[in-house]
DNA sequence: ATCTTATTTGCAACCGGTTGCAAAGCACAT
DNA sequence: ATGTGCTTTGCAACCGGTTGCAAATAAGAT
């Protein structure tokens, strides 16, 4: 069917060497032999089979890129870049789904079997079977926006939740917010437990704020405004941390519809901003993770934890600092 | 490293193909032998390579899915659904993002190189340049949610989105509007124009009904607001059809910061029903395009595509119909 | 022209599998 | 014991490449 290199070979009238070293950088060739070679090539639309190629060097360039995310948009954004970023170093991602009910260990020994050169998982509610999971397999893998702590001997890249909790609760304090409430995504989530720890301690250290807490059943607009509207029946915070934009937006649509104006009746401040926090019909003050660096810095470790060999690789932590995005939903700094 | 089917063969006592065969299904093995090399191969932790594999089984499993469309909320669904159903054929997505300039021939060449066995396409703005590119490659590929007209010798799955514009325009005439505007996205989106002109031919129907039409800059939250700001300095008209939710949202918010009541001054259609169409604070009335089928309907025509040789496949387009979404921003029916 | 050294080339083995074919093994009938 | 037909097994070639090594060629030094 397609030119094989034997093909190339023979019309070149040159060995099958000749052939693989004129398609292999770095390879001694004379002058005289590339052009002949490329020259067969080109007649018969020859192209070197890259799987074929990966069985002898040991390298495919496929990266396993896997998630469990698909209805936050915010990880649309995320596939965007992580794709871009890996095409540009002629990576490729595999796209792994392991949303609904997958077996880690299928999932690793697939991966496995493609002979991928890495790893990467991009989710924050990656379950504790998976990692371990992978981890058997021996892969080079980095963890994108997943907690911090979980793991302390592998890759991990993002922002520190905790920290970005402690962010939040010193600028709803700075704000000159007496009550205020953590509305949080669902406590299995790490990234919303660790994002209440870093909350709570601020917090704790202002005995004299009223703090009150609770969690929305999912991260989704209708599991934040459900959330809201619970709150709502009894007299609200005066401001509120939502942990993640789309719940906060959702807690924002049950404020509205019960008449509150915002920020002027209640604050609210909401966690990763997405395209649409901007939108002027919500335009949602949020601190913002720098997700192009963290999938730039991801993408950058696993490129060179593929030169290294295992032993040599020392797994990092990257974590990034996250910042405020300052829009329409909270009052502005307290002054006097 | 990892072990090998000689390994095993070796651990086993028996020759290569024994063991081949036993990973192989179909293959004639006596229970004796496989309860043998199970053993070794259990006690080895092997597993057979799928790449070696498909060198002379011709199959890799792999499919390339090609999609320009990031940005997008609705697309991050067409990917989930596109990635689980791949997967329970045990098919595996190869995510290829050729948004940005790519060149088509590169791109075409890359999924020859991987040995994919066939190709989804799933965007409805790919440039003809692709479309011909992966045409040369003689790859079993499937068009979905893309232009039913462009390339009538190619697999195509979605909408019809001439169709699906006239449908509107029935809507909103049967809602006793009498001056109608479409407000589409940008003019190259294919998607946006076969809706113009099947919006249009209805309402050429009637001239009786004012008919205007605009297209926002790109199909984007901000260009549909700022389409609609636009329009919003001379009196509007009754009812707009926006040929994509978000355009229509960022149409909703122009109309809202104007004071404008919705449906009672002015009546509102999207197209796509999006999950946050559904939102409390939006409640937009829309047509839905029925995702889950037209994705699981693409992977069922590669599937088949991928058994027949080149010569038998006839080339199908599989078309359905799309349907109202009643939600807030339209007036009821008209009676009398 | 001759010797030394560097560069280019082809041979053949290998990467990790599959598969056509013929030999071997088996069950059963004669 | 012999023959028949069916299933199981191993041999060896192949899929499309790469690569260590030695032979062949080219380049440079004397």
């Amino acid at each position: 069917m397609a030119a094989t290199l034997k093909d190339v070979a023979e019309r070149a009238g040159v060995s099958r060497s000749a052939v693989s070293r004129t398609f292999t950088d770095g390879a001694s060739v004379s002058d005289k032999m590339r052009r002949k070679v490329e020259k067969a090539a080109d007649e018969l639309g020859y192209q070197p089979n890259f799987l074929a190629r990966s069985l002898t060097t040991r390298r495919t360039k496929l990266i396993g890129l896997v998630s469990d995310n698909f209805t936050n948009p915010f990880f649309l954004h995320v596939f965007d870049l992580f794709t871009s970023e890996l095409q540009k170093r002629g990576l490729r991602p595999l796209l792994v789904n392991i949303s609904g009910q997958h077996d880690p260990v299928d999932t690793a020994q697939m991966l496995r079997q493609y002979s991928v050169d890495g790893v990467i998982v991009a989710s924050s509610t990656v379950e504790k079977g998976f990692v371990d999971a992978f981890r058997k397999v021996r892969l080079p893998e980095v963890y994108t926006l997943s907690r911090h702590s979980c793991s302390p001997d592998v890759n991990i890249v993002g922002i520190d939740n905790e920290a970005a909790g402690a962010f939040a609760a010193e600028v709803l304090i700075g704000r000159g917010y007496k009550r205020i409430g953590f509305m949080g995504g669902p406590e299995i989530a790490t990234s919303t437990m660790d994002r209440f720890v870093g909350f709570s301690r601020v917090m704790s250290r202002h005995p004299e704020l009223e703090f009150t807490h609770s969690f929305a059943e999912a991260y989704s607009f209708d599991a934040g405004r459900d959330e809201m509207l619970r709150l709502l029946k009894d007299p609200p915070a005066e401001a509120y941390f939502g942990a993640d934009d789309v719940i906060s937006i959702g807690a924002l649509s049950a404020m509205h519809s019960h008449g509150l104006k915002v920020p002027d009746d209640v604050g609210l401040m909401g966690l990763n901003d997405l395209e649409m926090a901007g939108w002027a019909n919500i335009n949602l003050t949020t601190i913002r993770q720098p997700v192009r660096q963290i999938v730039d810095s991801s993408v950058e470790l696993i490129a060179t934890a593929l030169e290294e060999s295992e032993e040599d690789h020392v797994p990092q932590a990257r974590l990034f600092p996250a910042k405020l995005v300052e829009r329409g939903t909270l009052r502005p700094p307290h002054t006097g």
